[in-house]
RNA sequence: GGCGCGUUGGCGGAGCGGUUACGCAGAGGUCUGCAAAACCUUGAAGACGGGUUCGACUCCCGUACGUGCCUCCA
């Protein structure tokens, strides 16, 4: 039983998919301009999270994630300018390079931070002729209208506008700070398609086709498309005219999946999807993420001060995605030391003292433990994704684990124990925790040897040559454990 | 100016109207030939002011602070 926090109801909902057996998912990817930081990845981390939370609930997922690499602009001060053009200016490249360079940064800190491949991870710039569509369908149905700079979406022809940000138009505009547009006939008016304005070249620009303009237009040809258009367009066209789960960040309530909204039920008269998922922002040591405060570490940072990725995603797991959460180096450092902590545990697989008789033992009390917690894990994560709470689940078995003597462990449904909590947190705690080799598992019996022989020299000798291996070892009143060392 | 959201122990961070969250760090102790390790025990909280209630960290109101959005804006 899954249940979700619902921007579309407000509250959390009973998941229920449209097709039993296969959800359709789409997820609102980066913008290929710079170097994500933890801000943006915690986001990731997080809907790859729900991504495996269905897909241990024996859903196939169908996911979108788009690759926005034309047509958003950057903000106030720069009049409007497209960040893949401002980022080629800065870099001396094209856009197009820019957005090359980007993606693959992008597509390289998914892979390290193990997050999952979407079934699709288009580009804007692959989909113009299905945005161009749209605009025509919604031309036809006459949402649009044109000015001087591009060819917008009325939003008073939608009259549910602003019902799924619980806006209040009116009251904006009353407290309005900015002017916009004049030529808008609305502030929430946005672009469907933009003109390259007279006398620039764009690197990314395409014809506008003849029949989207007005009769009388004498605007320039060429255009590219609003960056709202993209993730309709990809959506409606890969995964259908109603999806089971849209995701995003917080920011995108207002503006963005608002107008997704907009023109996808305008174009479809449909309803987009039944379900909206939003993640919190993650503030660095107490202030929020910003670019020109440059304060928001990217994984690169993360690496040069000696962590790993997991280490990151662990950070990001021990927050709910829908708190604001606050990154710290010391936070960091705690996620680091409780995943080492994990990865000792996860290890004792390798030291346990299996026998046949043992194994074949029915509902043993570790066997009806290990499956307890991996229920447990399972249901944290079916109710709305807490995580935090997961790992707590992980964390109370951990302990049990490692306070037994050796002599009464064994695997009894260890082994499926980790798989799942791979398969839920993606912390790869087996492919991390390789066993020791034959060699080092050798030098150990000598340490032993040496030890009762009370022969320390030795033994201290071995333990420091294993340690400089990255191997610890403790001596229990039931044996020797090795561990790995941070 | 308008519309929201948040405020939990040294740090990170959950659930819950009455019972230990959890992790990291700290303190004391135990085991050990020794051990930076391990194990045990343990301090520590709910921004502030009111209210509801037999009882509030948990619900309501206000104040302060932080934060998000109101522009074609992560």
């Amino acid at each position: 039983m899954l249940q979700f926090h619902n921007q579309l109801t407000k509250k959390v909902d009973q998941f229920t998919p449209l097709k039993e057996g296969e959800i359709t998912l789409y997820t609102c990817g980066p913008t290929v301009y710079s170097t994500p930081t933890v801000g943006n990845w915690a986001s990731y981390v997080h809907w790859d999270t729900l991504v495996r939370t269905l897909r241990t609930h024996k859903y196939d997922v169908k996911r979108v994630m788009n690759i926005t690499d034309v047509g958003h602009l950057v903000s106030d001060g720069d009049e409007g300018e497209d960040k893949l053009e401002k980022g080629a200016r800065r870099e001396g490249k094209t856009a197009w390079e820019v957005a090359e360079y980007y993606m693959q940064d992008f597509l390289n800190g998914m892979d390290a931070l193990n997050l999952i491949p979407p079934t699709h991870t288009p580009r804007a710039t692959e989909f113009i002729e299905e945005q161009l569509n749209l605009i025509r369908i919604l031309k036809e149905k006459g949402y649009t209208y044109q000015i001087s700079d591009g060819i917008y979406y009325d939003t008073a022809k939608f009259p549910t506008y602003d019902t799924f940000a619980g806006l209040d138009l009116d009251a904006q505009k009353a407290g309005a700070r900015v002017e916009f547009n004049p030529e808008k006939r609305s502030a929430s008016d946005f672009a469907l398609w933009k003109f390259t304005p007279a006398g620039q070249v764009r690197d990314m620009e395409w014809e506008t086709p003849a029949d989207l303009l007005e009769q009388t237009s004498t605007a320039t040809a060429m255009g590219f498309p609003g960056w709202h258009l993209e993730c309709s367009a990809m959506a409606l066209n890969l995964l259908g005219d109603t999806i089971d789960i849209h995701t995003g960040g917080i920011d995108h309530i207002p503006v963005h999946h608002t107008n997704e909204i907009a023109q996808s039920e305008a174009a479809t008269g449909q309803r987009f999807a039944n379900y909206w998922l939003h993640t919190n922002h993650l503030k660095v040591n107490g202030t929020k993420i910003s670019k020109s405060l440059g304060n928001g570490y990217t994984l690169q940072d993360l690496e040069k001060l000696g962590f790993d990725p997991l280490d990151l995603r662990m950070a990001i797991l021990q927050g709910h995605y829908r708190s604001e959460g606050n990154f710290t180096i010391e936070g960091l450092e705690a996620a680091h030391n409780r995943r080492l902590n994990w990865r000792n545990s996860a290890a004792l697989r390798h030291q346990m003292h299996d026998t046949i008789e043992k194994n074949s033992v029915e509902n043993s009390k570790l066997t009806v433990r290990f499956e307890a917690a991996r229920r447990e894990l399972v249901e944290a994560l079916a109710n709305d994704l807490n995580t935090p709470e997961a790992l707590a689940v992980v964390d109370a078995l951990f302990k049990e684990i490692v306070t037994l003597p050796l002599e009464e462990l064994y695997d009894a449904g260890f082994l499926q124990f980790l798989e799942t909590a791979d398969e839920l947190l993606g912390l790869e705690l087996l492919s991390s925790t390789p066993d020791i080799s034959d060699e080092q598992k050798m030098r150990l019996v000598q340490r032993l040897r040496a030890r009762e022989e009370k022969d320390f020299a030795t033994s201290d000798e071995i333990r420091d040559e294993l340690l400089s291996d990255g191997i610890a070892v403790r001596d229990t009143p039931s044996g020797t454990v090795w561990e790995y060392v941070a």
